[in-house]
DNA sequence: CTGAAAGCGCTTACAG
DNA sequence: CTGAAAGCGCTTACAG
């Protein structure tokens, strides 16, 4: 019935100091085998467990490491953490997961976690444009690890990963092309964002090096939503000289797309081709299926997990890792129509 | 560059103790208002933020609430999160989540969460056969104050928080009847899951008490998953006298089912009802739409973040809150058919 | 091979 | 109204 079991408390059950349990328990060696196995029985009779907090205040190690995401219910965190947590798992070291809702609390958030854990692992969305000061900033000082995750913040010198937005957008503009499209559309994100402007900036410098049309009237603005796609699409549909395939920014944009070219009385991908981007899980289950540009999200986690655990062991690491996508073709897309 | 900055270093800055920067940083009281100005422009200028394990340490708050799940990247797991995010954010609380991959691991996490912060909740799908002595014991000698989300292990006195399945699976048979159907077939979820015991019970007696075709034929095994849902729907309508409607225990399984309807070359909801259980964001997007039932997963977080604030206060709450589910009636039901 | 001492940054009585 | 002392449970030198 005691609260909580310490050092002391096993030390004492086999006659040694609480050092001397310290050392066997952190395998700091200098004990006698005897010794080692008899603080060891104690251990698992008691069922100790070190306190981690006193552990780190005290300077050592936690054995965790702490992932700062906005918000947990979005399929983009979980599936990144996914792979975080397999990674760290595989390690042997735990996970702790703390959510900034807003960009004011990430500073105190991210100074309350690395005072927990050994490392910091950020999967925030900042943009290049944010004020530089927030968040990273504080955790730089206090000198612990950390890896962000599509981190597009400047004036840091944090290892990044990230995932090659141009790489699969000019992908997915090249398989259009080689299906004999020339009149591509692009539906695209919030402006600002910077996965959305490079994803524009791609299809922009791959219709030209393609060969394709590069008619500015086939950009329609959009916010990564699904009534914007639909209008988007309604826009681009409505052209004299109308496109025959559309590259949506993100899926989601792509399935409003689809909506409005079911509505239209046309078919896809018949009469209109449509892509996307992200792989979102409801892509395989729509129809037609959408074909899209993967992004590893998984492997994400597993990478920055990695880097971080290099940096721990004292190793430098690469400042920027970009991941490549994978063009997922579906039922979405298909032939130029003839005529 | 000062690495960390301390109390001491507060209170240097206004010329005052340590510990008077802790009294007006916690509110304690009894510090001059000139003072408590003079160490708030000084917290402020540092960015000063109490070490969280520190002040766990010496037996303060750390005003943080851990909760312990098994996988982050389920639908079910997210909802409910987000709910208990939201009552923490507006208690002005901090939230540590850790995963639990494995069982085995549940004791050493509860414990590890336990020294970090003010309380706990889980949400751990436990069994009322599981052994009782993994996770939860330790932490209530711990003492700390926890809640459990949907927890059915026995043996303990913990506050749990679950949601009405049986009530629920009464509205879905009641409704169907309403609709004119006798024969209602059952997809049942893993054996030996609860909630899907409870279901499969729930079912048996509303047939019962409304006077419906209590056929045991009319009962199939599933487990939850789609192509299980899919076998079942299959065999139940090669029933020589096929019921008219397919009441699912999950929604997944009623998807695999409505699969299976169309497969046979027949319509949903004209020729046979589908009615499914969870409400899962997908439902709504199938065709036909599902009709189903709704478990309140984000309210579930938010009244399990109220029993452990109300705890924290000191108050003793109720052992068990059970939280009503809805219908929500969509396309995939409809009269039974004629003739 | 082992342990006494000091200290990590806080909070809790308690004395002034 | 304010602060010196003790202690939370650990780890890190360091002495034996």
């Amino acid at each position: 019935m005691k609260a909580r079991v310490t050092l002391e408390d096993v030390g004492r059950l086999v006659g040694v100091s609480g050092v001397t349990v310290s050392n066997v328990i952190n395998r700091r060696g200098g004990t006698s085998a005897a010794t080692q196995a008899k603080v060891w029985a104690a251990v698992e009779a008691t069922g100790y467990v070190a306190d981690p907090a006193a552990r780190r205040l005290a300077g050592g190690k936690t054995g965790t490491v702490g992932v700062l995401v906005p918000n947990l219910s979005t399929q983009y965190a979980s599936e990144t953490i996914r792979g975080v947590s397999e990674a760290l798992g595989a390690a042997g070291m735990g996970l702790l997961v703390s959510t900034t809702p807003n960009r004011s609390s990430e500073n105190r958030q991210a100074n309350f976690l690395s005072k927990l854990t050994d490392g910091l692992l950020f999967v925030l969305p900042h943009e290049s444009r944010d004020d530089q000061q927030d968040g990273l900033q504080t955790f730089e000082l206090h000198g612990g690890p950390l890896v962000a995750i599509e981190y597009r913040g400047e004036g840091h010198t944090l290892p990044t990963v990230n995932i090659d937005d141009y790489g699969g957008t000019r992908q997915a503009v090249r398989y259009l092309a080689s299906l004999g499209h020339r009149r591509v559309g692009f539906i695209g994100g919030p402006p600002g964002r910077s996965a959305a402007e490079v994803r524009l900036q791609a299809y922009r410098e791959t219709l030209t090096a393609s060969g394709l049309e590069a008619d500015p009237q086939l950009v329609a603005a959009g916010d990564f939503t699904q009534p914007a796609g639909f209008r988007a699409a309604h826009a681009l549909l409505a052209l004299s000289n109308p496109p025959t395939a559309l590259f949506a920014a993100n899926d989601v944009s792509a399935f409003g797309a689809i909506e409005a070219i079911k509505d239209l009385g046309l078919r896809v991908p018949e009469d209109v081709s449509v892509v996307g981007f992200d792989d979102v899980p409801m892509a395989s289950q729509v129809f037609p299926a959408l074909t899209t540009v993967r992004r590893p999200l998984e492997q994400m986690g597993r990478v920055a997990v990695a880097l971080l655990l290099a940096q721990l062991r004292g190793e430098t690491v690469e400042a920027d890792t970009v991941l490549p996508t994978a063009l997922v073709v579906r039922s979405s897309s298909g032939p130029v129509p003839r005529g």
